[in-house]
Order: structure tokens, then sequence, then C-alpha cells
DNA sequence: CGATATTTGTTGCGCTTGACCCCAAATGGT
DNA sequence: ACCATTTGGGGTCAAGCGCAACAAATATCG
């Protein structure tokens, strides 16, 4: 009665996967903006909601207090209980999350860990942390998926983490270990990819079809692209990798690394050595900017110095995107938007300088808005993706009649 | 009767759209393939056909004998008599085709011009093409609408071509002038970009769907990209100015113009230099080098110098471009395939060992294939685009019942 | 406080579209 | 010459959405 693989029932799958999507991307709607929204018949929104509640994936509430005239209209909002379980692991913890549509975050715990965690671990971590909220904190919760965010290169065909330098994995079929620890769906992304989609979607970058990421993390500069609309893999799935590319470097004294790439030359150990800090969190490293730039005398010019050094360079690599990708909006994150916030006006100045004209009047430059959620949110977009698009099959994987 | 904004049409334009896609993109298929390659019932696939023979845009012919038993299927072709005109202005010449669907090279002319042409001169060019095309090679042509592909910026919105440095047109509404000159609609593109689109299509890039496009002329270093199968134009249609970026150089000696764009560093000029020519066409150029390589001496080991020396900055940047996108196929065209033809496996070499391991892997490096014919079929494909985007609204611009 | 206007949910009907079924046509092999 | 196989053609069927009429809920005006 579902599997029809005739184009018609896939108006139908689409036009749900539609309504699902504008109530997971712009929070509760009433049924009569998701008429104005889709350009759908009242009767057919009403059908499709109908069949979202059935499906347990979202729910109609009583409708908003609105001072206009007319009957009112149910509002359709995301199921409170359904949830994605996010999961990051990093060098000193692993964080995971309980994730509603809509990007909610609906519990969290953070695994201080000590040495490094294998594959294997974080899953049973993940089961723990799933069978804990079911427990306790989220007695009714229905669990969707589990979406990790990697960093390192994960291959999108299989999941497999084919490289974490800093986690020391290896090839590691880390997706596999979650499903089979939560016998749940498991979906494993890039880090500074799906911090680009979660940017994308409900962060800086909201409604912005074309645009470039970048984020400077302690392991180094990652990022992600959105093109049309949609996140950019590439073939394997390891685009976005900015921290591998070899900028121009105007001035030679402003090499550091020699036949270095970005992260040598733009990267956050440098900033906490002309800070004079072994390592911080990013507020921390930010305040500390901060104090050494107020600082007079040497210490205030050698923070200047490296700052602008950093700066320009990032400029090149900036550049270098701008004109190849003509994007809307740059968004830079972690250390990077340090950074940036530092003078704004000069790196988007520098940008400008060395893109191409026309490109650079398109461009607007912004720190991300997400902060530590974002990671969460990407990873639960991840999860939630084949949902989001075929509700139709997710709810009823096989139904038989 | 025709502009329903139901979804419900949608299928029926989408489904059209697939068939004529399909047969302009493989070439003639009988009416069993298509229901194969689409899925869609034979009984629908059969209307499709008949409306396309409705419209004029395809032809059924007898079905080609096939020594296979059971009843033969016609074979749906495109219609020989459709033709889109593609226009390539340049600083020397102007040539114009016509470009009927399949890529169909159905008459080629090619105008010397004196000085630069004006935007003006293109369109009356185009007019006078056309009527002679009408009047003696194409009697029976139909002609779709126009395709102009130019060597500058061309903004994607209203086909503005914002600077066309060697012609010295800026802000130059040529689209409106061919429209008014013509009387047909037209599309504007960046030569390089429709260069991408049409190698993509025809070329070696066929069936891949992340790819990265480079070509070499006398202007520059110009290219185009395709992601997830589409090409990329970014916010105004800018995308793919690789010629502007700042590569990294390893080696300080290997710069030429500090400050330096990659189409100051690897250039044509530089390599017709190098072997002592003022102005060639590509292959002339390309005999020169083999011949220049052939001699001993220091003749010989210049141009072997300079092919190395442009090689390495060319494999940082095409490196940054894998590290970034992750394609399966980097095309390389104009001087830079006669760059690579060189030595093709030291330039991969060169790729790989810059770009990230994993993503180097994925990716294949090719010249293109398409020859002089790249620009016209390209053209004619912006030509083409709204028709085969929608060939009912186009079929039927406006029908009033 | 009641009447009216406005907006929206609900219900039944009709149109369009593509799938399905059965028969006819064309071809190769026996 | 006959049969199996493959495919086109026409009629029928089911499904999905739009549309229109009616009902319900709310604000505004008198």
């Amino acid at each position: 009665m579902s599997d029809r693989n005739g184009s018609f029932d896939g108006v139908h799958r689409r036009n749900l996967a539609r309504v699902l999507g504008l109530v997971h991307l712009e929070g509760p709607l009433s049924r009569a903006r998701l008429t104005a929204l889709t350009g759908l018949n009242r009767s057919t929104i009403a059908a499709l909601a109908g069949e979202l509640v059935d499906f347990g994936l979202v729910e109609e509430r009583a409708p908003d207090p609105t001072n206009r005239v007319g009957r009112p209209s149910p509002v359709v909002a995301p199921h409170p209980a359904l949830v994605a379980v996010a999961v990051n692991p990093e060098v000193d913890a692993v964080t995971l999350a309980a994730v509603g549509l809509g990007g909610r975050i609906a519990a969290r715990r953070r695994i201080d860990v000590d040495g490094l965690v294998s594959p294997e671990e974080v899953a049973r971590l993940t089961a723990d942390a799933i069978d804990g909220w079911r427990s306790r904190e989220l007695p009714d919760a229905r669990f969707a998926g589990v979406g990790l965010a990697v960093p390192g290169l994960v291959r999108a065909a299989d999941g497999l983490v084919r490289f974490a330098p800093h986690l020391e994995w290896r090839d590691a079929p880390v997706r596999a270990f979650v499903e089979e620890a939560t016998g749940l769906p498991a979906a494993v992304g890039n880090d500074a990819s799906l911090g680009a989609i979660a940017e994308h979607l409900f962060g800086a970058g909201r409604g912005v079809d074309d645009l470039v990421y970048l984020n400077g993390g302690a392991s180094g500069i990652g990022g992600g692209l959105i093109v049309h609309g949609r996140p950019v893999g590439g073939t394997s799935g390891y685009a976005g990798e900015f921290g591998q590319n070899r900028p121009g470097i105007a001035a030679s004294v402003d090499r550091r690394a020699e036949g270095g790439v970005l992260e040598d030359e733009v990267s956050r150990t440098r900033l906490l050595e002309a800070v004079g800090l072994r390592s911080a969190d990013e507020p921390t490293l930010a305040a500390a900017i901060r104090d050494a730039l107020a600082a007079d005398g040497e210490r205030g010019a050698a923070i200047t110095d490296e700052l602008d050094r950093q700066r320009r360079i990032l400029a090149t690599a900036l550049a270098n995107a701008v004109n190849v990708l003509n994007p809307s909006l740059v968004i830079l994150g972690g250390f990077l938007a340090t950074l940036a916030d530092q003078e704004p006006e000069a790196l988007r100045a520098a940008v400008a300088a060395q893109a191409m004209p026309a490109a650079a009047e398109d461009v607007d430059l912004v720190v991300a808005a997400l902060g530590e959620d974002r990671l969460m949110i990407g990873a639960a977009e991840a999860a939630f993706a084949s949902l989001l698009a075929d509700p139709l099959a997710a709810a009823h994987p096989a139904t038989v009649d």
C-alpha cells in the first residue's frame, strides 16, 4: 500500500516531506501558514498534517491566540517525544544530546574521558545515555536515530571513519558499532560539515542558499559548503577541508611553517602561544587576547602582529573560496570567529581586496551563531535526514498491508 | 488548461522534461528503453512521447533493426529542425552555430572582426546569421532561442555582462539587444562555465556528478564546477573564477608576478614567450612546445623549466580545489590541457602530493574532450535550458484555451 | 450584547494522471 | 507455417489533489 514506485505516490511523499520539513525548520506553524507556504490546498494540508500526526511525527495543538478576525488555525508542531541522539566524540570528552525536531535540545550529557575513546566505547556510552534518558529524564521519548559528529574524514557511502587523527581512529566502523549497541539507525558525519549544516538551517546561514563555513578548532580548520541550498559532500563526502589548502602568502615574512598548509599558519596553537597560554577554551582565549591587546608595549604588539598575520593569510584563503564559489555568506566559527571579531572590518576589507570585485560585493562575512549546540544540532540533522526526506517510508518501513 | 500550480500537473511536467532530457543527453532512444530508464509505464511513455511529437520537439522514427525477438520499438529522436543559436563573441571573431538537441552542430559560421565588437554588433550579427540560415542552409529550422558564451562576468539574474575585459564590455545588456534583434529568447553565460556544462553533459565529464573544470585561454584561466550533477553559479553566477585565486607557491623562485594571481603565473603568454612565439592557436602552441622540448640544450631546458614551474603552481591550485570540493574528476581544457598532456603523471602526482590523501584517491585528472565545439554546445545548452526544464510551458507559452 | 464580516476547518465531488489488463502486431526460432 | 517473445495501443481503475459549499470560530461594529 505504501511502496509504489510510480511518480504519483511520489507527489504525496514529497508533500509530506515538505510539510514536515517546514515544521522542522520554521518551528510550529498554523495550518493556514502551511497552506500559504506550500501553495497546497487547505484540504490537502489537513490530510497531510493528519497523516503526520498518525505517524507520531508532529502534533496538532489548540490555535495560538491571534488578535485577528477569522477562525483560528490549529498549530502543527514537531512531536516533543521524537528525538535524535547526537554524539560528538572528542579527545577529552564525549558529548551527547537528545535533540528534537527544530533543533531543540531535550537533554545533554558530557562524559569526560581519560585517554582516547575507542569507537566501541563511543557506542557503549551512546547506548548507556539512551538507557539513562529512557528510564529517567525522557521516559516518553521515541528515538529516531543516532547522529555522530566525528573530527575526521568520514566516507559518506557507509559512514566509515577513514581517519580521525586526534582520536587516532583509522577506518573505524563506528556506525556499525553504534547501530549494534543501540538498535537504532546511525549516521556519521564530519564535525565541521555537520556544523555547516546546523548554521545553514538554524544559525547564521538561515535561508542562505550559497555559503561557506569555516571552523577553527584545536585540531585545525575544517569547513563545509552549502551550494544550491544543499550541503556539498563531494564524491566521498570529504569536501570542505579548507585546513589542508595552501593559500598564497603575499609576504614571505608571514610564513611560519615552510611548505605548510592553512591550518599550520592560521592556528589556535599559535594564538595561545602569543598570549602565553598552554590551553584554554574559546571564551578564555578570546578574553586573553582582549587583555593582551589592552596591554601596552611589547606584549600588546606581539599579539597584534600575530592576529594581523593570521588574518592576512585567512583573508587570502577566504578570497580564493569566494572567487570559486561566489557565495552570499561566509560564516566563521571557533577561533576564526575570535580572529574576525577583533577586527571585522579589516578582515572584510582584506577579503574584498583579494577577491574579484563582483564576487566580493555579493559576500557577507559573519561569525557563527549557534555556539556549542552547533555540533549537536548538526549531528541530529544527520540522524533525522532519512525521516525528513521521506516521512512515509521511515514511518512505515515495510507495511505488509 | 496548461498552467496549474498544483503539484499534479507538476508530475506530468517533470515526466515530460525527463523524457526530453534523456533523448537530449543519450541520443535517440527506443520507447522501450525510455520505459526502462524512467521506470514509467509503457502507456505513459507512449503518451509523453506523443505529446513531445505534437510539440515538435522530438520525432518518432521507424524502429531500428534490432536482431532480437519481439515487436520492435519506435525510436524517439530529437527533432532535427529544432535548433538553438550559439554565439561566442571573442576579440578576433564572433563564432556562431546552430545546434540541435543532443549537441549536434547543424551549421556554423565564424565572422572575423576588425577591432572589438560591441554588444549591438553581436546582436546584429546573430540576427544576420539566423536570417542566412533561414533562407539558405536550414530552411526548415525552428529556432528555440539564443545562447551567448561571453568571456567575462555575467550576472545570472538578468544576463547582464558586468565586465568582459578583453571585449571591453562593461554592464552590457547584450541579452536584451539580442532578444530585440532576433525576436528569440536569449540566455547569456560565462564561457568557461558553459564549457564546464558542455563537458559535463557531452564530453569528458559525462555522468560525473562532482567535477571541476578549468580552462586556460588567451585571456586567462576560467572554470566551472558541477556539484550534485548541477552547474554551480553561486549567488550571482560568478562562480568558477579560479584564475583570480592566489594559490600557495612553495618555492619563491617560482614566482614571476609579485602579488599576482594564478593566471599571472600559469599563463599562455608565458608559454608563448618560452617557445618564442607571439601568438598561436592551441595546436600550434602544443606543436611548438613539442619541438622545443625535442631540441637539446638551452632552448629545451628553458621550456622544460617553464612547463614544470607552471605545473607546480597549477598543481597547488588544483589540490586546493580537490580539498574543498572532493570531486571525482578534474577536467583541463585549453593550454592547461597542453600543460597536462606533456607530463600527465607528473601533474597527477603533484596534485596528489598536495591534496588530502583521501580526496586525492577519488579524483581523476583528464583533458577536455569536446575541443572547439565546447562553447557552442554549452551556449546552446543555456538556450535550451528553459525548454528542457519545462517542455510544456515552453511549447505553450500562454495557452488561452 | 447581538449581528455581521472574515478566516479557516470539513466534506463531498470531479478532474487529471499514471498503472494495470488484455489484445494486437511484429519478429526470430523451430 | 506456427509459436514464443517482446512491445504498442486502448480501455478501465485507483489515487491524489483542487474546488466549492457549508460549518465553525473569532473580531469588530452598532
